[in-house]
DNA sequence: GTCTAGCACTCTGTGTTCCCGAGTGCCAAG
DNA sequence: CTTGGCACTCGGGAACACAGAGTGCTAGAC
């Protein structure tokens, strides 16, 4: 059905309509691509092309623009993601050695795949619910409020002010913040809940009512900011592009942090670490644009995704490298920390 | 020179020009408003406020459009801040109550004050210098590593991790906690770096160089957070209107720190609580937009700034009444807290 | 003096028409 | 199977006319 020449064909016209955004004639493809064929045949091959549905025209009398099948086979096919060069990677590297706190990785990492890939970048928060806990804390504030921290390996800090239900001595607020520590620490954060399901009964009596307040604080800690978080950075990079969907509704599914998880989170496949790209009307929403993410973390404790998001017409070698190599620095990063 | 005739005619026409996007000619002008006198009348009127700069024509026979110039006139003597509907301030009490802490305060405001003025909306977290210490907790993670965590009043947790320059006991490390927090509990931020000036010596010298090295830490992360996070919202509401400067100039200034800063932080003057009204050409970057902002914080202690971005042609006195009622609930809300 | 009515003038925006050129599909020959 | 030729289609730009909204000005009315 689709020989070799067919399929260098449809190579070449995503090519030059990502880079031109103009559609491709027949005649133009044959002259800057060294095809070896006259202008006739490579109509003949697009009439079939067009025919399985791959490329289409505007208009009669129009060149050829890809379908969203057409990129899906060139992503799968027809190219390979394109390495940065020693430059970028030397960027990315001292870019992101400068980050002081977890904050600060996210951060500059949005902004770096922004700038890197020219397109809006997303990342979400590293998990809580796959990381263990470092360390609790529990502060005196007052002698009926306590403030009550939770340190991930991951760096991320959670804090909480809890109102207790009566006053309860610093003395004792120390015990109970030993008690924890022994209990919680180095543990899974999703092994938690069952964790000190029975501390209460571990505890004198007097001292249940304050646990019971604090450790229903610590489950909704817990639960509250599971893995919503999410931050993207380069909206301007929009500004040039034309969305069928129109930019307005770009931009709020991505200050929607609801919709911008599904757009990332459902790429989520078996292979969590794998690129997962995501095109046109293989969205959910936005059926103009087109994803590339990945999951980030060492090894298999992958811990959350990062991403771009763009018109489908995008330069898919060229981000899809920049998407793999962001993931792997700032993994290496979070690893070392 | 402008009588009060003049004057209507002039609010008159930012009025119109505002809701409709139209020049506004003076046979509608007329009809519309009751002014009482003749299109012809208007017409002599508005030739005397072009002359003087307050209007202008975008062509030979075309409505009026106001000037900066007009704007401002407009705001600061035609017009009164438009206080917010019953509705609206319970609306907003019970969305900003819900708020767990500092973080989700902030996220709310700034979404909050999108929504109410369908502009961009901007929030500069709290400023650190001038809250006070409520806690400082040191937590052993190896035995060559402490975290840092700094709590302060308006619920702000920074935290960093301090690689010693060697071991030190963990009962070394409370002792020199409750030092710390004896020497800077509820002290104002800018007064840390005094107080701890003399603490080195203060201790026994085997303790100086761990001590050392989390001081600098501590002093750090004072100076490097000092009020540089801005967070922004609503950049959906962007996508309609159009700059004079290009939406790209304005998503790129959004995700600009350092220039949100100056936009939002030159507007302060002498009295930091009062609504501030930037025009068009009155900002520094960014001409073709309009900037509503105030400072927030309890009474005399104004902590940080909040505002909304715009293009000069908005309703101001909508506009205002927003940030000036937003402003205020969050003031309490962090007084309270 | 100030306001009003009338009038001639000047634009922009829109709709129409026309035409060029790029690109196509098809067919017959190599 | 490939190629050159040819007639056909259609979008986009240029040229043009025209209606409508708005203005400035001047002369008359209160």
């Amino acid at each position: 059905m689709l020989d070799d020449r067919k399929l260098a064909v449809l190579r070449a016209i995503v090519e030059d309509y990502v880079s031109t955004n103009e559609p491709v004639g027949s005649k133009a493809l044959a002259e800057r691509h060294n095809l070896k064929v006259s202008p006739a045949t490579v109509r003949n091959d697009m009439a079939a092309l067009e025919e399985e549905g791959y490329i289409t025209q505007p208009h009669t009398s129009a060149g050829r623009v890809p379908t969203d099948k057409g990129y899906r086979l060139f992503v799968d096919r027809l190219s390979q993601v394109k390495p940065l060069s020693a430059a970028e990677r030397r960027a990315i590297e001292t870019f992101l050695a400068g980050a002081v706190d977890l904050d600060d990785v996210v951060t500059r990492t949005v902004r770096l795949l922004a700038q890197l890939t020219r397109q809006v970048a997303v990342v979400q928060y590293p998990t809580l619910t796959r990381s263990t806990v470092r360390h609790v804390e529990l502060v005196p504030l007052t002698d009926r409020r306590v403030m009550l921290v939770l340190i991930t390996n991951t760096g991320r800090v959670e804090q909480r002010v809890v109102e207790l239900p009566e006053v309860v001595e610093d003395t004792r607020i120390a015990h109970l913040r030993a008690v924890l520590n022994a209990c919680l620490d180095g543990c899974g954060l999703s092994a938690v809940p069952e964790l000190v399901a029975d501390l209460p009964e571990r505890l004198p009596a007097e001292d249940r009512p304050a646990v019971a307040t604090i450790l229903s604080v610590l489950l909704e800690t817990l639960v509250e900011r599971h893995d919503e978080k999410i931050v993207f950075a380069g909206a301007a990079n929009l500004a040039g592009a034309d969305f069928t969907t129109g930019l307005r509704a770009v931009l709020e599914a991505l200050e929607e942090q609801v919709v911008l998880m599904r757009l990332l989170g459902e790429t989520s496949g078996d292979t969590p670490s794998a690129l997962t790209v995501r095109i046109g009307s293989e969205n959910p929403y936005l059926h103009g644009t087109s994803i590339v993410a990945t999951g980030y973390g060492s090894g298999d404790n992958q811990l959350a995704r990062l991403g771009v998001l763009g018109p489908t017409r995008m330069d898919y070698p060229v981000t899809m490298g920049a998407v793999r190599a962001v993931a792997r620095y700032v993994s290496q990063i979070l690893a070392a920390s």
